[in-house]
DNA sequence: TTAGTCTACGCAAGCGCTTTCGGAAGCGCT
DNA sequence: AGCGCTTCCGAAAGCGCTTGCGTAGACTAA
């Protein structure tokens, strides 16, 4: 394992404004106690020699911590890689570094990435993605998020209203309602749901959308198929299948996020069932290449750059007595991936 | 800015075993002179605390800094997102942390990443992105560099042979030459290139690799529009736009990375020509949703999760006298965006 | 036994910074 | 002048760790 390499010591910068240590110190973080002359004379030699202090040392020292740590399930589905861009771009924007590392979808795994960023120090935490229904972890995550936070630590979560903590939080849903109520008024009576893991909390809500839009149209949910599976592109075809198979009469088909989407429709486009005549499909999130599906999709958009941006700026301002939570906004993005329900003939 | 908690201390673990600090740091650390039983029991009793060394301080006292810093161009581009995916998998199962940051595609703002990750003394830095041919910021960048690795820091980089460094370098001239030997192989005579920002060796690499199929097959390189816009899917709109305006006997479009061919699709959707029908389409990468556009995309598929592991691979290594060189290899993938050139009536 | 190795461990000196504390000026007031 | 007060700055004590050095003890060799 490397070094960090040498550098320029706060020491160094001292000694050529003929100053002390102490006051050098003082003058670069701001503390009052210097005269400005000084305070300037300081900064100047600092910014000349290109000085910038050594993280590990003022952290050490009681300083603080400039960085932020970010707990995605996996960066590279798009979901997640928006949410971390706008957590990123504003980091930067703020001089903060993100440490970015994936909980995998498992929950034990989460919880002990985050154990890895408390140890490492982090100075605000950032857990992005859904609530496992698993009491036993939940609760644990809960018990050591909260010493974290006790310790001064500063904590937002996205999407997840299952943690007592400040929170960045999409209507799912009203967002899955809104999918429900665009499909029935498409005339579609036969809905099925491909549902993704069943203990994200993610899932449960906009299932509940779902569910209330039938109840608000008189359809009966009970007999509404709906298919567990992995809450992401395979799942969608694995579901798709099963759909095909046992479901034949069905005419659309929610996927609660748009990674599924892209399974539902990929699996379909297979079988020659052509979407929308024969078959509406729509997806939830409207990560960016759902537009350029083939048909283009269908599906409520989630502002996930700006979440992420949210999120930090929550972390960052001074913490309030409860639990804050941003709701965020949805709206439902008509496309080509749903029509009118096929008339049987 | 908040601080981090306070923690278990070395010397708590140290006092609970019944020795030394110094032995336990000896011990927990794998250094010898420690008896294997010491060397246990101060283990066990490590594990059973839940002790986690401070990194701050090991890294203060001249310990390993264990943070890798990647820089990218931005994390919600499916390209880097999928690199940096395989960065963070490698760098979870080695216990690295992951910093990452933006360089926004602008020279400048990345080096200016790359001086920052330097001053926080992360100990290996990985810099994906091609490089810049601006002469004077590459030299620059270049410097810092190598200063960095002069003083023990490692690095590698992705995509870019103008650093002498360590690299993970994709084939992007054959890449170029297979698509283009691709879209004559399928009569196509009036090809336009929809490039990109020209300063980028990514760009010039794989417009060699296209020129060079183009003088194979004795077509004129010269004759061949090349338009150079946005790296970006936004730069493919604005190139399909003119390409239809000031170059209509064109009949394949080749785009230098698939994020441009998506608006390359999306605009050429808008003026209702058909694909493969009219106009065949070319990208590059095979960025996972590729296979789930409309039409779905004929393109060069690039390895990138695992490029993300090996450069992190590369700079974990030992370093070799000699910059080191893994070239990954490249797959032509056709799909259904390409097809015969259409017979001028 | 005595001298000469080793081995296993503890002491203490830093790493570069922040922060407490105390001292040296400078000020206005009596 | 003398007093207290404020303002500005330096000395020094850590933060939690690694590591060079010294030493006690166990061993071998004569």
């Amino acid at each position: 394992m490397p070094k960090p390499g040498p550098g320029l010591r706060l020491i160094d910068v001292a000694q050529r404004a003929g100053v002390s240590l102490a006051t050098a110190s003082r003058a670069l973080s701001g503390r009052d106690g210097v005269s400005e002359e000084v305070a300037n004379r300081v900064r100047q030699v600092s910014l000349e020699m290109g000085y910038v202090a050594n993280p590990y040392a003022r952290t050490l020292a009681g300083g603080a911590s400039s960085t932020v740590g970010l707990v995605v399930h996996q960066v590279d589905d798009p979901y997640f890689s928006e949410i971390a861009g706008g957590v990123i771009q504003l980091a930067g924007e703020q001089s903060l570094l993100v440490q970015i590392c994936h909980s995998g979808r498992d929950p034990e795994q989460e919880l002990r990435q985050i154990r890895s960023l408390i140890a490492q120090r982090v100075g605000i935490i950032i857990v992005a993605g859904s609530g496992y229904s698993d009491p036993a972890v939940e609760s644990e995550a809960r018990a050591v998020l909260s010493g974290y936070e006790r310790n001064g630590g500063r904590l937002a979560v996205i999407g997840r209203h299952s943690l007592s903590a400040d929170a960045v939080l999409p209507d799912n849903e009203a967002g899955g309602r809104a999918l429900g109520e665009h499909l029935i008024g498409l005339g579609h009576r036969h809905i099925a749901v491909v549902a993704g893991t069943a203990a994200l909390t993610t899932v449960t809500d906009r299932m509940t959308g779902v569910v209330a839009a039938l109840r608000a149209h008189g359809l009966d949910p009970e007999a509404m198929p709906v298919l567990h599976t992995d809450f992401i592109r395979e799942g969608g075809r694995v579901a798709t299948e099963a759909v095909l198979r046992d479901h034949p009469s069905t005419t659309a088909i929610i996927a609660l996020n748009d990674a599924m989407a892209m399974g539902v429709l990929s699996s379909l486009r297979e079988h020659d069932i052509a979407v929308p005549a024969r078959m509406s499909v729509v997806g939830f999130d409207d990560v960016s290449v759902a537009a350029d599906l083939a048909p283009s999709l269908t599906t409520v958009r989630l502002p996930m750059y700006e979440m992420g941006r949210m999120a930090l700026d929550l972390a960052l301002k001074p913490r309030a007595a409860r639990p804050r939570r941003r709701r965020t906004g949805h709206q439902l993005i008509v496309r080509d991936s749903t029509g009118p329900a096929p008339t049987p003939h």
